[in-house]
DNA sequence: TTTGGTGCAAAATCTTTGCATAATA
DNA sequence: TATTATGCAAAGATTTTGCACCAAA
């Protein structure tokens, strides 16, 4: 699992210095499925370094922020990070409820949507949510499948 | 205009009281043509209640989020909030980045949308973000017309 | 007049900043 | 050894809660 070095690597490139703590973030976010949360990370952490404080994790997720390692995401229950997509090509996701995996959707909608004429469009956002083939309820449980909801 | 009676009537009816402060905020709802931060409530309820606090504009968010007479939105800002849709069928929406507008798409990627086996899909979001025809820059100035884009 | 709403104050989160010490390159 | 990163403490920012008083129904 060479995942976690290469992080390391993008991060020493761009001028970082690489402490433990940062290696052990690069880890942490080489191996998780799904998206953390600044406590996540700081609970994580906190395992290997005790004396750990709160302001360093929210630094150095800012760093890699910035460095465009990790990317940021605003849920309704507050930011959340996971590492950026190495996916090149224009993408969007599948979200697992459960686990937060992402999976991705390779069929863009932007070009069967019809714009009303004068807007102008920047960007768009797809996001489909649901459970992966792992998380999903074995049977038919309270297995709500309905594909149709705001 | 009686937008602002519909949503006070909205909010009487499930046995809410209408404080001045209400039927204010009711007013500000159906006027503003964007999201509102809590921030921004409070600004204009100040103007008309010195004496306003803050907590009161959270309460009355928070109330009006629960009966559904407003939506909450998480930005990368942070939360924002506007007047619930009326529309009551499936939709999207198209969001100006300049006055906060949003105009209802009705087509739907999601049927045309290939998702992987063993995904099981229960809800998800789409929105284009750009220029609505008040707000886009009348000739091609900056006008970076790059439809493709996270 | 009863029930619910508001202001005030304070607390609980979440996130950022200044500074001295410690560690990397 | 020259920076850069960390821990600590404290400050900001945002959101919530308890309580006494006030107002709507």
């Amino acid at each position: 699992m060479g995942e976690t070095e290469q992080i390391v690597r993008q991060m020493s490139e761009k001028g970082l210095r690489i402490t433990e703590q940062r290696r052990t973030l690069a880890q942490l976010f080489a191996e998780a499925p799904g998206y953390l949360t600044p406590k996540d990370v700081y609970d994580h952490m906190q395992r290997f370094y005790p004396g750990l404080s709160f302001d360093t994790v929210y630094r150095n997720l800012r760093v890699m922020l910035d460095l465009g390692v990790v990317e940021q995401f605003a849920f309704e229950e507050g930011v959340k990070f996971k590492l950026s997509c190495e996916e090149p090509h224009h993408h969007h996701h599948m979200i697992c409820l459960q686990c937060e995996k992402t999976l991705p959707i390779r069929s863009c909608p932007m070009p069967a949507t019809d714009v009303p004429g004068g807007f102008q469009v920047v960007k768009h956002k797809f996001e489909v949510y649901g459970y992966c083939s792992e998380c999903r309820e074995p049977e038919g449980e309270s297995a709500v499948a309905e594909g149709e909801k705001a």
